[in-house]
DNA sequence: CGCATCCTTGAAGATGCTCAATTTCCGTGG
DNA sequence: CCACGGAAATTGAGCATCTTCAAGGATGCG
């Protein structure tokens, strides 16, 4: 039962077990025992890689799966009637996307590649059924749900509060904090998606999310070049984007206006 | 069996059972069998009112229940570490409060009563493993959870990409259109939150809204007066919100950029 | 009846947007 | 390999929306 060869078996496949894959401690896997996993594996199909701009669905379409991010990355938008775009997420490897789609049975959004993207799919009736069976999927299911609510929250409080400087130090945090998370350095990355994308979900002009890069620039915060960020200055960043975005921490000291 | 003693008994004891609440159409019954609905029922505790401006909980306090708001109105919100409040969300008669402390078991928002409220909390270990037994209940869940995520990214488009005026006509669209679905006027409806709620929760000024509702009432567009708000033509209110909120009707004309 | 809170209205000022020109980058094809 | 063309990003100037500051009016509760 040598590892090794699953390996290459997987490989082959172009599929790597739950049970293998590096993501398992942020992923839908996270907490469940080893003879349950085989069984989540088992309902879960591994696609071909999405080309750069492809799209893993279009809003509209019916619902039957959700997805989870293996490697590369994808922006999900909404179209208005107008046609105009708003992005509203950003979703790196081990992130769920489609969960928005349970409650109609019908994508509201759409989902795209921003670089060469595989995804894990996972048959939502299947992924319902088996989660019945399987507590620690359930809560898993449940938990993961919550932290997008969470993640929402968050977002939402930017785009009201905060100003530019203080939007884009948060989404440079958040992204470095989930790079970390996967194992990345957590100082030096490459955005993958365009500044029209950034501005777009920032709720900014593309014009003002490049003056304001130019400005941490400037002011030694962090190195940017084109796609390549680099954070020089952690601390300065986190005091520039107001509020600390380390989940948790702040939310001990809990004050009150009754 | 008459459902007459039921009610009395029910009313004596501050609790009406889920299948005798008018919001059981809306609320986590939706969709499961009566004697499953007894099985709810029985974890459900229903707790005395709470008076105007009372909290149900505060940010930083564990988690162990899901509350379902009965009667009246509550507010979620956010503390900033400089003590600046972030409202996320209203929450009226059948909406549930509390999914997003499921991640962590600790409340990242605190809950505080807009008038005088009553809720029905639901502890969710109990909830945890009876929707494990009624496949129901947890599909309701998770449908539930899905619309709260829908929600999010709806504001998260009003703040990213509206002007003043859409954010105020789409935040009385959607009032507008959760009270119809809980049976009561869409058009002639009570404010339970103050000017300032409102523009904290639509990332305006104090000053912004009023001056926005006298325009709007200027413009023919609604009566308003304190509290009291009568939406006179509602066609003109949506061309107003820039996109319908009538959530999945403008979803199935897809059309997108790859 | 009076005080406190909430709301309204006005005027000045700032943040960020739009329009426009230029530069840089990257992929494509010669 | 280099040149070219288009897309993406940067930078500047004027402008609009919304905010802030300030004062005045209405409402409701003691």
């Amino acid at each position: 039962m040598s590892s090794e060869t699953k390996t290459v078996v997987s490989l082959k496949r172009i599929k790597v077990a739950c049970g293998d894959c590096s993501l398992n401690t942020l992923c839908l896997p996270l907490g469940m025992a080893s003879d349950d996993l085989g069984r989540l594996d088992a309902i879960i199909e591994r696609k071909r890689p999405l080309a750069r701009a492809e799209h893993l669905y279009h809003c509209g379409e019916r619902f039957d799966a959700i997805y989870a991010v293996r490697s590369g990355s994808l922006k999900t938008y909404a179209t208005s009637e107008h046609g105009e775009e708003q992005i509203l997420g950003f979703h790196l490897p081990g992130e769920l996307v489609g969960l928005d789609a349970i409650a109609d049975g019908v994508h509201p959004l759409s989902a795209q590649a921003l670089e060469t993207t595989s995804v894990c799919e996972i048959p939502f009736d299947k992924l319902e059924s088996l989660s019945v069976q399987l507590p620690s999927l359930q809560r898993q299911l449940l938990r993961l749900m919550s932290h997008e609510i969470q993640d929402d929250q968050k977002t939402m409080t930017a785009l009201a509060q905060k100003s530019a400087e203080e939007r884009l130090a948060a989404f440079l945090i958040s992204l470095s904090t989930r790079f970390r998370q996967r194992g990345f350095s957590p100082t030096r990355f490459n955005l993958s998606m365009s500044r029209g994308d950034i501005a777009n979900y920032l709720g900014l002009a593309l014009e003002t999310v490049s003056r304001v890069f130019t400005r941490l620039h400037n002011d030694g915060l962090l190195r940017v070049e084109r796609k390549s960020v680099e954070l020089l200055d952690q601390d300065r960043l986190y005091a520039y984007a107001g509020t600390p975005c380390t989940t948790a921490s702040q939310l001990q000291n809990s004050r009150h206006s009754s």
